[in-house]
RNA sequence: GGGCGCGUAGCUCAGCUGGUAGAGCAAGGGACUCUUAAUCCCUAGGUCCGGGGUUCGAGCCCCCGCGCGCUCACCA
């Protein structure tokens, strides 16, 4: 059993600390990157290594162990790249060439060794000097089937990472996505900034907080559920173009594309408008694919998805009619709507709401269709209480919303900035709420200050950071690109209080 | 929260109509100077998720609970 294995890295851990070898040191002697290695390298045969004759350092994790009675090889793993080391009874010394049969899977070491290539051409270091850098007291997760249960994946993201390669990719692939959307962010000019997490009223999208509780000022606060008006306040405040990458948390489910805390990039830039807002989303897209995967064209679930030229824009109400035949605007009433539905075949379900059915009718009949980027504009007023009334149509706002594989991946519109249209929307809003009421929000009179201070004419986009990655890292949820994702807490008997007993 | 499925060694998995638990890798010992899923011999390793029930007998059947997955709902 395992706490057999342990005792006996335990006692070559011991062992070390016997021969006065510290296993944790707290610094690494000169060493070169195993790329760097590969690099110089990876063009010299045999002979011209031998001749050159040339020692390098490397470090790494032990990850596999091939022992013969006189010849050791072992696999280094470091940032991703490996390298074969070798120690040769014959060639260095014995306390050398013990110290590497008594390494285990899981160790971290440098070496220090000329290059040579074995029979079957592998590049090796022959190991000369050997050093202890971490001592790894656990076993490793099967090498060839690796770690494939999914709990355990999440739970212990550091041995998914250790040993699936994928895990690896979309990890570093999550990191470029962010570096590039804010490189592109900054090259227009735009500030990052930070807004509050924790705050005394939450707004800017429907859901429900979080809540926690200041000591201090004995005051109960949420955290955000979205960073919207601050950002509008700093806009407010004369800062024209504002962006924030951060994390907001909705007290909601966990499914395939929810988790409670995700990752939001706002932006937001005066004198524009939603118009604006979708050639930015659009450009922004595209050089995040081009910086990050290095193309536009994508493979999401089996389905190819090209993310380059015009993406094309389709009122939500042509959208449904499409794919539907009703038009939501000739039914413009929760009675009618439902009638429209029934006379089409389709159960209209038990929408509180024209907006709500509105939303349904979409969800089921239009979203999953969206596989090919495309943004849905022009949303009924009900459902949008931020976002600036349509010009052509008083029952609808100037909003869109991008797809991608069929999914929302952002949000966006035409900032209202009518002070008084904005109070009696969001009064409205909340009678509307006050039905179900666990959605209600209370009024931000505050923010109400801030539009009679003036906001100017500003386009604002929201973009959902993990579900923009999980498309462009082909990912079935987004919890392949949350490196710790949410999880139920694990019933706490068993493992560890047994582990704490020794 | 509802429905369906899953939970067996450190990891990956077998385990028949209910008859007292197995393999590979990992681990320990041994052999081996060309392996890279090394090979060969030997050894050890189990709260079969937990609790209750049915039964002469439960990994397997029933009930309750826990965790995970899928899905529906809530939800952008």
């Amino acid at each position: 059993m395992s706490r057999k294995e342990r005792d006996a890295r335990r006692g070559r851990l011991e062992a070390l600390r016997a021969a006065g070898v510290d296993p944790y040191p707290a610094r690494v002697g000169p060493r070169e990157s195993i790329a760097s290695v590969r690099g110089r390298f990876s063009e010299r045969d045999a002979e011209s290594l031998e001749k050159e004759n040339e020692p390098v350092a490397v470090v790494g994790r032990v990850v596999a162990l091939r022992s013969f009675g006189k010849l050791v090889f072992a696999t280094l793993l470091e940032n991703g790249e490996r390298l074969q080391i070798s120690a040769r009874k014959a060639e260095t010394t014995p306390e050398c060439f013990g110290f590497v049969k008594k390494l285990d899977v899981g160790d971290f070491v440098r070496v220090v060794g000329p290059l040579w290539r074995t029979k079957s051409d592998e590049l090796t270091v022959d190991v000369r000097e050997v050093e202890m850098l971490a001592k790894g007291l656990r076993p490793l997760p099967e090498k060839w089937h690796g770690l494939s249960d999914v709990e355990a994946r999440f739970r212990q993201r550091y041995l998914d990472l250790l040993v699936n390669e994928e895990a690896r990719r979309a990890a570093l692939l999550r990191s470029r996505i962010v570096t590039a959307m804010r490189a592109f962010l900054d090259e227009r000019g735009f500030l990052e900034v930070e807004t509050p997490v924790l705050q005394p009223i939450y707004g800017g999208a429907a859901a429900r907080p979080f809540t926690t509780h200041h000591n201090a000022y004995d005051q109960t606060l949420y955290l955000r559920i979205s960073d919207e008006l601050y950002l509008k306040r700093l806009v407010v405040g004369g800062i024209d173009r504002v962006y924030e990458i951060g994390r907001v948390f909705r007290n909601e489910g966990v499914s395939r594309k929810h988790n409670p805390e995700f990752t939001m990039m706002e932006c937001y830039q005066a004198y524009a408008d939603y118009s604006d807002m979708m050639d930015l989303t659009q450009a922004m897209v595209q050089s995040i694919a081009e910086r990050a995967i290095g193309g536009s064209r994508i493979e999401f679930g089996g389905q190819e998805i090209d993310l380059a030229g015009e993406w094309p824009r389709i009122p939500l109400r042509d959208a449904i009619a499409r794919e539907t035949g009703i038009d939501i605007l000739e039914h413009d009433a929760l009675p009618t709507l439902r009638a429209a539905c029934e006379a089409k075949g389709l159960p209209p379900g038990d929408a509180p709401t024209w907006g709500r059915l509105v939303d349904d009718l979409f969800s089921e009949h239009v979203e999953p269709k969206l596989i090919q980027p495309t943004f849905i504009t022009d949303y009924p007023v009900e459902l949008s209480p931020l976002a600036k009334r349509s010009t052509s149509d008083p029952r609808l706002v100037e909003r869109f919303e991008p797809f991608l594989g069929g999914m929302e991946i952002g949000n966006a519109f035409s900032e209202l900035n009518d002070p008084d249209d904005q109070r009696e929307r969001l009064e409205a809003s909340r009678r509307d709420l006050d039905a179900g009421d666990e959605e209600a929000h209370p009024l931000d009179e505050d923010y109400l200050v801030a539009l009679e201070v003036g906001l100017p004419p500003t386009g604002g986009l929201g973009i959902g950071v993990d579900r923009l990655a999980m498309v462009l890292a082909d990912a079935p949820t987004l919890r392949e690109v949350v490196a710790f994702p949410h999880m139920r807490p694990r019933a706490s008997s068993g493992e560890d209080a047994e582990e704490e007993e020794d």
